[in-house]
DNA sequence: GGATTTAAACCGACCGGACGGTACAGTTGT
DNA sequence: ACAACTGTACCGTCCGGTCGGTTTAAATCC
């Protein structure tokens, strides 16, 4: 009787497999959190947004924890689903993936990064499997490279990149932005 | 009958001039939203933890929004008060001090970043003052050297440390942490 | 091939509880 | 005594979650 999302903390990746109610509920959900903050993510709100009754968004997510699960590993898969595009041959690679995820975040303006921010207001532990890929990724980058401390300030900008955008904080202005991205671009290239 | 907090959005600066029952209701605040979730602040959870009743923490903080703009206050007005204490001439200073703010935070686990995380979740205007404060520094930073690009990576770096450290992210191990610290004061040096 | 069954998808009234906030009656220091 | 402060009972609201019912469409039966 109940449905396609297991709503279990330890859930697998795929989110989008039915195409339609789910993703369309995620979106809303991040669209409410976009334009009202996180706390504002309630099950009636989202199902307004996503012009369903709360009965039917608690149909495809039994708990509103499991919603915020389905968001994060919307965005996570997301993020592989762009690294796995790159070409596959890059020394560093990883670190390449992790900073298009981050600008294509942000020209899409499609913020999947609400998900960190929502997961870490209602419950800690819901950033779990990021940290788990994250540390994946790190350790893949810090071997990949002889200069580990540069390649470190690089992921650290990334991130600081991604934060900044989520949380509309300033960012020197348009061109510094591109020159800095540019920056970032040859810095990883140099980093072997 | 109302006390010494305004509670506005736009309050000034000082909150901890009571010295006792504000500052422990913030600190209060932030433990709790350390070890829960931000999503866990609530006025009576908050007063729990500082052993106060719902009525001693409404009576300095007479709404919800008021207990978290005077977090973002206090987090503000601590960053001000470490960057001030810094040697005045130094070049790039501003640059060093936000390092120095978030190095401090780090060390103390005494997590004011917190605050912004609470602010971001409950109403985004809340992060107001944080960012009028911040164009500020990076107006200043980016005049204050030639190369803008690097500086700017710096303070993107500096942010992702934040917020690595605020969402217990991997960093890569303590020595390559300590390792990057070292790099980014370099960095900073070079910078002018 | 029309009637019946089954199950997925969804609806919306409802419940218990927690939340933010108010009112007011203490209590304490001076 | 008086102001500064604290404790607590309480109110209206909203939230997460349950549950019985409705729709839709495919499967099954005869």
């Amino acid at each position: 009787m109940q449905a396609k999302v297991s709503g279990d903390v330890k859930a697998s990746g795929q989110t989008g497999v039915s195409g339609n109610a789910s993703a369309r509920i995620l979106e809303a959900a991040r669209a409410i959190a976009t334009r009202e903050g996180v706390g504002k993510i309630t099950i009636q709100a989202v199902a307004r947004e996503a012009r369903l009754s709360k009965g039917g968004v608690l149909y495809n997510f039994p708990t509103k924890q499991a919603l915020l699960c389905g968001l994060m590993d919307q965005m996570l898969s997301e993020h592989r689903k762009i690294m796995t595009r790159l070409p596959e041959q890059h020394p560093v690679r990883t670190l390449r993936g992790h900073l298009e995820t981050v600008l294509q975040s942000q020209d899409t303006c499609d913020d999947l990064s609400m998900a960190i921010l929502a997961a870490a207001a209602s419950d800690p532990r819901l950033l779990d499997p990021l940290r788990a890929d994250l540390t994946g990724d790190l350790e893949r980058i810090l071997t990949d490279t002889r200069d580990a401390e540069a390649a470190m300030i690089v992921v650290l900008a990334i991130q600081g990149l991604r934060f900044q955008r989520l949380l509309d904080l300033p960012d020197g202005g348009a061109d510094v932005k591109k020159r800095v991205i540019a920056r970032l671009r040859t810095m990883i290239d140099e980093l072997e």
